[in-house]
DNA sequence: CGACGTCGTCGATGTTTATCGAACAGCTCT
DNA sequence: AGAGCTGTTCGATAAACATCGACGACGTCG
């Protein structure tokens, strides 16, 4: 019996190990992501933050949870290629992959970011 | 210590206790509906069919789950607010809430069906 | 009436997910 | 060096979810 894999097959095609590419975003996997009120939120913050490390994007999401759930939620968001994290010194520094997202699925992040904020 | 409230809460403050009303519809839960390989491609399906009962819509979209759990995922579609259920006869015939939905939120669904096709 | 077709519900099972705290690693600043 | 901040990973737990087969309800067709 061969060992497990150990690569993980959402990284294994893609270039840079952590973001898909353009060409394998899944549209299930994006609405899946975003069909979570907290993820939501943090999207729709991050829409208009422009850019933002981890700390502040949770606080101005209003979000409670704990830094590793956090942590959890923008793991989802950057696997389904949603956001795309940039590490700089200590900090990690997420921003909306708009123009990936409007390639592949034109119109869907305006419909969106565009709704009544979570409600 | 009452006993636990027997009703939905997705359902109590609604008109017909099966389907939310227009200013019921959360855009979370949508979205987490939709984030399904297969509920989506029964979206897909019902859209090109226009109204179906769930045998046929089952068929057109190609998937081949047991009845119970295409059931299931009609209801989850269902409660979210994205489609309509007809009883006729014996047959349930389904709709897509295409006016409710674009008047929630309006451009979600026109992107989300114009996507490729779950790929 | 009786067979069949269309569906929802129930109970069981296995998988995935959300959540937390603890531990850890890397930077930054003094 | 040492304290503090930023963020991830791990292990555990509980809740939610997808899936199935069996059953029952109801309509339809002969």
């Amino acid at each position: 019996m061969p060992e497990a894999p150990i690569y993980d097959p959402c990284v294994t095609v893609t270039t840079d190990g952590m973001h898909p590419d353009v060409s394998e975003l899944r549209l299930a996997k994006v609405l899946a992501a975003l069909g979570d009120e907290g993820r939501l939120t943090t999207v729709q913050a991050l829409a208009r933050l422009g850019e933002s490390d981890c700390t502040r994007l949770q606080a101005d999401a209003g979000l409670t949870m704990s830094r590793s759930t956090f942590s959890h939620h923008q793991k989802v968001l950057r696997e389904a290629g949603i956001l795309r994290a940039r590490v700089q010194g200590s900090r990690r520094f997420l921003t909306l992959r708009r123009d990936d997202l409007n390639a592949r699925f034109p119109g869907l992040l305006d419909a969106i970011l565009a709704s009544p904020a979570s409600r």
